[in-house]
DNA sequence: CTTTTTCCCATGTTATCCCATAAAGAGTAA
DNA sequence: TTACTCTTTATGGGATAACATGGGAAAAAG
């Protein structure tokens, strides 16, 4: 079983195309039967000015999560499908680029350059701006809690 | 396995008509052997101002789903049949249109522009001042629900 | 016979496909 | 090590297809 992890900065070029970093790639291919399959989901963070991104079995987790546990047409059931409502089906091409959708990309912050970031089972795209803030914002965290290990998010610009 | 998700605003002319956006075309189309049946299901959401829409897949498991594991006569089956007295068929033509019935529109508040919305399985259809006012909210309502999306540990991350 | 609905074609915009290029990395042999 | 070649990867750009929408003609309904 591959995760997705690992930091990375591409370009958005003029016609709105990025692409997925190639480890992603791999990623997503693994467990497709024709291993050529790269779709998958983008939607808007529940917490963050950022964009999440799972493939299609991961949306089919999610689906089947909320049908499970709470009734069709319920308060709860509508809450937990906003992650639905922004969610946007996306596919790289054959040189592995994927266009972004605008009004997420808006959401986001993101423009000329996106980070993509792993997160184990998804992973997260970021706006530079957005992200050093983050890190900060995280190193901050870790320092006045006690913790030991500090982390500092490593950019791979290939 | 692909699920209805996104949001999209598209306008309605003066015949009536509206697109069905590309992509949930494109969930219809699948399970179907041709790949080119696009008929849906439109009807009165049980707790919006607004429309629910679904494949036959759909009406379907709404239909065996409440028959099957839940009592006549129990409010399951009030919602059951709420849904069905309101629900219409339509199809979309080769365009991708389909005529939204006037009575459903009136009922939404609909008139000029409609919004699409994915709920996973099935999709909505909203006035857009109704659905702005909704939308202003959902993200707080799912950050402050203390609800959360059950996993089982069997995960492909495709 | 009139009104409504459905089908088909037209159009401008946007997105997608496909080819090209350049840079980086892996591997190989002198 | 150095130089060379092949592959992978990220990115640019032009040609093509898809999409949303308007309008007219044909078919159906009343």
């Amino acid at each position: 079983m591959k995760y997705f992890s690992g930091t990375y900065k591409n370009k958005i070029d003029s016609k709105g195309r990025v692409s997925l970093p190639a480890p992603f790639r791999n990623v997503l291919k693994q467990g497709d039967a024709l291993g050529s399959v790269t779709d998958f989901y983008i939607f808007h963070s529940p917490q963050h000015d950022a964009l999440e991104a799972g493939g299609s079995a991961f949306m089919e987790i999610v689906n089947n999560g909320i049908a499970e546990h709470h009734e069709m047409f319920s308060k709860e059931e509508d809450i937990l499908l906003y992650i639905m409502r922004s969610a946007k089906l996306v596919s790289c091409d054959i040189t592995g680029r994927f266009v972004l959708p605008s009004d997420l990309a808006n959401i986001a912050g993101i423009d000329h350059m996106a980070i993509f970031t792993g997160s184990g089972r998804r992973f997260q795209i970021w706006s530079p701006e957005q992200f050093s803030h983050r890190a900060a914002q995280e190193r901050e965290k870790f320092n006045t809690s006690g913790l030991s290990i500090k982390i500092a998010p490593r950019i791979d610009t290939r």
